[in-house]
RNA sequence: CGGGCUGUGGCGCAGUUUGGUUAGCGCGCUUGACUGGGGGUCAAGAGGUCGGGAGUUCGAAUCUCCCCAGCCCGACCA
């Protein structure tokens, strides 16, 4: 950016929050939809979980799930067989009481998750050890009617994908929410969204309505804050025994299934933006991003420069790269290219009739903005290239501002201050329920527990635990 | 639910205290020219129930009352 021009967004120091809603609006990604709360995902942005679908489908895929669609409408009586899930959830719900201009018999809620439809259903595929593990997941919008909605991270509709399955054993369930979240939500946050992510298990506390155990994938955002990326639950039986979901097993022995249920949804959209961006706008790695490079025509007077970078496109489209042509030469160049920074594109192959005389281009890298000439012939075989490097250098960057901020603490006060900042490590026994309430005073909670190499706690003796504190969104 | 604040072109705001001709400004938008390697310059335009209703007044964005919506803090929360 020159000097002296002002900024075109909130810089993240003075106010972030302020920041992420001006790269919402100045990258076209959503708007406020009309209702409190909802939201409208813009083309740029809904691209961007298209991306996100296809790679997270791919990977529930290969863990062995199919996809499936239960209904938006789930009947309220469903709610009330699962203690702890009506609990958790009735403050939430939004409930159709009215259809078709008259008042129903029994009133209808709109999905929040989709347990007990689900749980319902499994109950009648299930019959035999055969018939296991039930493997399933959806493509779906949910509701939780929210009271501080922020777009993306927190909204009362969201996009979603929810996996239900049902194993015959506590073991086999509790392996598959383990490698659903390892092989499915880690993989793909680490490897295409270059976001580090800790693994580990919620406390009490913060488990989901119904769970026994909940995994989670916590990421650090660019202020230090938490956010929760996904999550894994192991269900017990508590829905398996509330909705009969029963079979014969190889001894004749009827038996009640064990069932897990796991999601990620668009406020990985947050994540993303938090992450990654900084005071020019959002940045996108460019294995999630649906365009790579963008190849701008600074200035074309005969249109040859134009018919040279459309070529390179569709080079570039042949080579595999996702690549899109900007030849609004009527629209300044600096407008575009920070209209491409602001939207976060990897890659900028920057074409005039300067660099069409000399046979290169020259390349700005998004992530560290640098920018290199490039003779033309070399461009289709180096940029893959580069775009691995961005994609390496966003994740070691992130990785080592969340290391910097997370410190080891061996005390509850210690803990408070270090989780203003970012991520404190402490001796999960130090925590009793006065500690929890201590913290909790500093708006700082526990966001996972893990082993003290960093990994899911398993079978881990409880007093060997780490606790990971931090605030939150 | 309690306390505080704000509603004025698409967005951000000034104007309200002390009522007074035609309601301004920045950004954005449209058209044109010159431009063009970092939101370029100049010119000409479009766009308004001043949140809604009632009242006071010769006259209301401005004063009074009622209502609505949103934001912040508290309380409550996968």
């Amino acid at each position: 950016m020159a000097p002296g021009k002002a900024p075109i967004l909130t810089p993240r120091v003075d106010d972030f929050p302020r920041w992420y809603q001006d790269v919402l609006n100045k990258a076209e990604l959503a708007d406020n939809g009309p209702v409190r709360g909802t939201m409208v995902i813009r083309p740029y942005a809904y691209a961007l979980w298209e991306r996100m679908v296809a790679e997270v489908d791919a990977r529930i895929k290969a863990a062995g799930a199919e996809n499936a669609y239960f209904p938006l409408f789930i009947p309220e009586s469903y709610f009330q067989r699962e203690a702890e899930h009506v609990e958790g959830f009735s403050p939430e719900l939004a409930v159709v009481t009215v259809g078709g201009g008259k008042e129903l018999e029994e009133p209808v809620v709109v999905r929040p998750t989709s347990e007990t439809v689900i749980g319902e259903y499994m109950a009648k595929w299930v019959q035999s050890y055969r018939d296991l593990p039930l493997l399933l997941n959806q493509w779906a919008n949910v509701v939780r009617w929210e009271l501080r909605p922020r777009v993306f991270l927190r909204t009362s509709e969201f996009l979603w994908q929810e996996g239900h399955t049902a194993h015959a054993t506590e073991e086999d369930a509790r392996d598959y929410a383990e490698h659903i979240l390892r092989t499915v939500y880690r993989d793909f946050m680490v490897e295409v969204l270059a976001i580090p992510v800790l693994v580990g298990a919620k406390i009490a506390q913060e488990r989901f309505a119904g769970a026994t155990n909940t995994l989670t994938c916590e990421a650090m955002m660019g202020d230090g804050k938490a956010l929760q990326m996904g999550t894994s639950h192991e269900l017990g039986q508590n829905f398996a025994r509330a909705f009969d979901v029963t079979f014969l097993d190889e001894h004749g022995e009827q038996r009640t299934c064990w069932t897990t249920s796991w999601g990620v949804s668009t406020r990985m959209m947050g994540g993303l933006i938090m992450a990654h961006g900084d005071d020019d706008g959002l940045r996108v790695p460019p294995r999630l991003a649906a365009t790579q490079v963008v190849v701008l025509v600074v200035r074309d007077d005969d249109g040859s420069v134009t018919d040279a970078a459309q070529r390179l496109v569709d080079d570039l489209a042949h080579g595999g790269v996702r690549a899109r042509l900007d030849a609004r030469v009527e629209t300044g160049f600096g407008r575009r290219a920070t209209e491409w920074e602001l939207k976060g594109v990897p890659l900028r192959v920057e074409l005039g009739p300067r660099d069409l005389a000399e046979g290169q281009a020259v390349v700005a890298r998004r992530d560290d903005g640098t920018k290199s000439p490039v003779s033309v012939g070399d461009l289709v075989g180096r940029l893959p290239g580069l775009l691995d490097d961005v994609q390496r250098s966003l994740l070691a960057e992130a990785t080592s501002r969340r290391d910097g901020a997370t410190v080891l603490v061996d005390s509850v006060a210690a803990a408070a201050e270090a989780a203003a900042e970012g991520f404190a490590v402490v001796p999960w026994r130090l925590l009793d329920d006065a500690a929890i309430d201590e913290l909790g005073r500093s708006a700082v909670t526990v966001r996972c527990l893990q082993t003290p190499d960093g990994d899911l706690p398993g079978d881990t003796p409880a007093d060997e635990l780490i606790a990971v504190c931090a605030r939150s969104y």
